[in-house]
RNA sequence: UGCCUGAUGGUGUAAAGGUAGCACAGCAGUUUUUGGUACUGUUAGUCUUGGUUCGAAUCCAGGUCGGGUAACCA
């Protein structure tokens, strides 16, 4: 098989440059977060692209915190960020930060004075929204445009020594107030703010905007191939025009579609909102689609890596659909999750032939898939966990699982047959009865008899009890964004089961937050961060398939 | 309405003028001491109208539809 994997847009760029030695052969990338919020899934994506993209092809990734915005940006954010990102499996060659570079700015923007290419503007808010026209009006000069380079350079050097109050001036690039471009009608690129900086304190009092920082950091870094997404395409001629002007090292900007995941939503605004509002238990909440939250949803860097490599770059509007997601972290799972059993909701197993205090050894194996992944040892005794889905009083022809009459094998144990059952007066089942035949033991099977169905069970006499909490998808609606009214309306008000007293193995006590499991024909779980030595928390990662519950929905 | 983008099965993504392929999902089956896994088979696609060409998903022109864009946010 020739594994001939095609390039994407931006890996044929890169090698067009490579071939024409545009930078001497050097790739060099950078991830800008702005560092006002928590990762998530589609930032993973970026991080996927701009490190890949510099391991791939021998170059470097610069981390750089977008810290330009003094009053919505936050160290702390500084923090999870590059948990996430290391989390994540990457490592970047340089930690920088816009706020690094406030003086060369500084000195950009009077180098743009001193051209006559950048004046103060002395306007408010509301009056420049007015001048700047329409994308179907041109706008029209400010009455500020004229001034001197003298007196500009005299403003400017006044508005940082702080002699003005916020928002009483701006310095704008001096461009073209009929230009198509929006963006290019003499744009604001600093604005007067006199807020405490996570990093460099109360030292400014004026701050550039993202189209005066992020290009000249670029520059200033000597990024090669500054990769962003598509909402940012008409400040590239912002960025271009800023480059030119300044004369500095000539970075370039790609785009690519940012990848949206169905039932997700990632907007920061709204992830905020579900957390403040209290529809979710935080940031890493396991329903989030921040990396925190996946990543205690039991979430590897693996499946996260493989899920965006596969799912590629382009340039169209994009959902993908979340089962592809799942089916990434299952297929890891499948291959490293330790095999354990867990009984949900619980109905006692009374075996008949087997005596109260009588107790069998078994042996287990942790997971089947791997080599030398070991065993362990269960017990088996005459009073016995089994899920209820597995018994039915009239059970239709394909059920394969426990009945009057019906006979099943238990997991890693015996072929039992059902004798009879007892209900309650709300005709619950409280118990079932079966007998065992003792030389159908697993994997020395000499009874003959052959079963369709296999069930987990416990040892009532030696499981122990765990809370487990199952997750589902967080909205019922692929795009709750698109749906009319809000967005919170359309919040699954099953997101979240919690299972207060659930059977688990007594191997899964020791369990660490690291490991992972799959409770047999359950799902993959992993133990949460919020656990104690008395009470034990497993998050549900995601099911497994389930094709009987297909089945059963087909009728 | 201006400018910028984009359009390939249900979803995502390939095919650089020459057999429309891959993955997920779906469906059917084989295997199975997890109704899991693995394996096999299978359904289904080039937005539209013209043009260029022996030949067009690909090139050209018009149309249609989607997305972005009018913060002292990034």
């Amino acid at each position: 098989m020739s594994e001939e994997k095609s390039l994407n847009f931006l890996e044929e760029i890169i090698e067009e440059d490579l071939k024409n030695n545009t930078h001497q052969g050097r790739v060099h990338t950078r991830f800008p977060p702005e560092p006002n919020g928590y990762l998530h899934i589609g930032h993973a994506k970026s991080i996927c692209v701009n490190f890949g993209l510099a391991q791939k092809y021998n170059g470097k990734c610069n981390l750089r915190f977008d810290d330009t915005n003094p009053s919505t940006e936050e160290t702390a954010y500084v923090e999870s960020i590059k948990t996430d990102i290391e989390w994540l499996g990457f490592k970047w060659d340089h930690e920088y930060y816009t706020s690094d570079y406030f003086g060369t700015l500084y000195q950009y923007a009077q180098q743009l004075i001193l051209k006559g290419l950048a004046y103060v503007d002395d306007s408010t808010a509301e009056e420049m929204a007015t001048l700047k026209g329409t994308p179907t009006t041109v706008g029209v000069n400010s009455p500020y445009r004229n001034r001197s380079i003298e007196e500009n350079a005299q403003l400017f050097e006044e508005m940082r020594a702080g002699k003005y109050p916020d928002g009483a001036k701006v310095l704008r690039a001096k461009i073209d107030m009929k230009h198509d471009n929006m963006l290019m009608r003499d744009p604001v690129i600093y604005r007067i703010k006199h807020a405490h900086h996570h990093r460099t304190g109360d030292a400014w009092c004026i701050y550039p905007m993202y189209d005066f920082a992020h290009g000249q950091s670029d520059s200033i870094e000597e990024i090669t191939h500054s990769i962003c997404t598509m909402e940012f395409i008409p400040h590239r001629e912002l960025y271009d025009w800023l480059i030119e002007k300044l004369e500095i090292f000539p970075s370039h900007q790609y785009e690519f579609a940012r990848g949206n995941v169905s039932y997700m939503v990632t907007s920061k605004r709204r992830l905020l909102q579900l957390v403040k509002e209290n529809h979710v238990a935080g940031w890493d909440d396991p329903r989030m689609p921040t990396i925190s939250g996946l990543r205690r949803r039991g979430y590897t860097p693996a499946s996260i890596r493989t899920f965006w490599e596969h799912v590629g770059v382009a340039k169209r509007d994009n959902t993908i659909d979340i089962n592809l997601l799942e089916f990434y972290i299952r297929e890891e799972l499948n291959k490293v999750a330790l095999r354990r059993m867990a009984v949900l909701d619980p109905i006692k197993l009374i075996i008949n032939n087997l005596d109260e205090h009588e107790s069998i050894s078994l042996q287990a194996e942790n997971n089947h898939e791997v080599e030398n992944a070991g065993e362990r040892t269960i017990s088996f005794s005459k009073n016995l966990w089994i899920e209820r889905d597995d018994f039915m009083e009239n059970p239709p022809n394909k059920y394969f699982r426990l009945g009057p009459g019906l006979k099943v094998r238990l997991k890693h144990a015996f072929i039992i047959a059902c004798t009879h059952f007892t209900k309650d007066q709300n005709g619950q089942i409280t118990e079932v009865y079966a007998d065992y035949y003792p030389e159908s033991k697993s994997g020395q099977d000499t009874s003959g008899i052959k079963v369709k169905g296999v069930i987990h069970w416990l040892d009532a006499s030696s499981a122990k009890q765990a809370e487990v909490r199952l997750y589902d998808r967080l909205f019922t609606v692929e795009d709750p964004t698109s749906e009319t009214g809000d967005f919170k309306d359309y919040i699954n008000p099953n997101s979240l089961t919690i299972i207060q007293n659930a059977w688990i193995e007594p191997a899964l006590t020791s369990a660490s937050l690291e490991d992972k499991f799959q409770f047999l024909r359950l799902g993959y779980f992993c133990k949460d961060r919020n656990s104690t030595n008395e009470h034990i928390i497993f998050n549900r990662t995601v099911g497994l398939k389930d094709s009987w519950a297909k089945e059963v929905k087909k009728g």
